[in-house]
DNA sequence: ATGGTAGAAGATCTA
């Protein structure tokens, strides 16, 4: 079964983008972040009628997270558990089919500028994360965290990581947070299967990054061990960042035979 | 040191 991850940056815009690449690439199950949309004003036709279940988390103008599927959502909640004042649309969680499996869609607080309160918000979210995977482990079901961490783990995850040390993508704090949820038991399913540096998922769309290479990779699949256990393949779909108006980052793939 | 781009909302913020 294929899984991806995707931070589409504004599902109105990139409306064209999503049709060709749902045909193209016929996901079974995809996690969008920054749909940039309230719930109701999301394009729905265009997802349901190619056959999936749709499962919105919106809010107006920024964040917002969803989970389209061919085999039926259940059990679905929205926002990360640990603080009720939160009203940022950045986590869903769903069980997928009916193998007991728990897909679990994020958008991590980006944080900048760090210090501030920004970060702030970035860190206590990540300690809530942790608290959550904490929790699913405990079930023993397979799980899968993924989605757009905002988090560059080592150096070998960006082009130039000289240029990202004073940002709160990659400050040693928010990598020892990263750190804390592999040190939990959860996979980083790209990088087990591609252990060299050069895999990005991002390019910014100034300075022709795209075109120089000058990438960073902040999306990514962590896995519990039983989904780790079933993970067939992870790997990055570069070519639709190319596209006519593309989103800033590209599509991240896993094939787990659930 | 600066500015470069994009989206959504709406004349500014977030990334």
């Amino acid at each position: 079964m294929k899984l991806v991850t995707f931070n589409i940056n504004g599902v109105k815009a990139r409306t064209p983008v999503i049709e060709r690449w749902l045909d193209e690439a016929k996901p079974d199950v995809a996690v969008f972040q920054e749909i940039k949309s309230v719930d109701e004003a999301f394009p729905r036709s265009v997802i349901e009628d190619r056959g999936y279940q749709l499962e919105t988390h919106g809010q107006k103008g920024f964040n917002g997270v969803a989970i389209l599927s061919k085999l039926p959502l259940t059990n679905v909640t929205r926002g990360l558990p640990g603080d009720e004042s939160d009203e940022q649309a950045r986590y869903i969680e769903a069980d997928v089919g009916d193998s007991g499996f728990r897909l679990c869609g994020l958008y991590l607080p980006n944080g900048n500028p760090a210090p501030g309160p920004k970060y702030d918000y970035k860190l206590a979210w990540m300690e809530r994360l942790e608290a959550r995977a904490r929790d699913l482990l405990a079930r023993e079901t397979p799980f899968a965290l993924t989605g757009d961490f905002n988090v560059i783990p080592q150096p070998a995850d960006a082009a130039r990581p000289d240029a990202w040390r004073e940002d709160a993508l990659f400050l040693p704090q928010t990598r020892a947070a990263f750190r804390r949820l592999e040190l939990l038991g959860l996979y980083d399913a790209v990088r087990l299967r591609h252990p060299g540096p050069g895999i990005y998922s991002f390019w910014d769309y100034q300075a022709g990054a795209r075109q120089r290479n000058d990438g960073i990779r902040i999306d990514h699949w962590l896995l519990s061990p039983g989904a780790a256990d079933r993970l067939q393949d992870a790997w990055v779909e570069g070519a639709p960042r190319d596209w006519e108006k593309p989103s800033d980052h590209t599509p991240v793939w896993v094939d787990l035979a659930l």
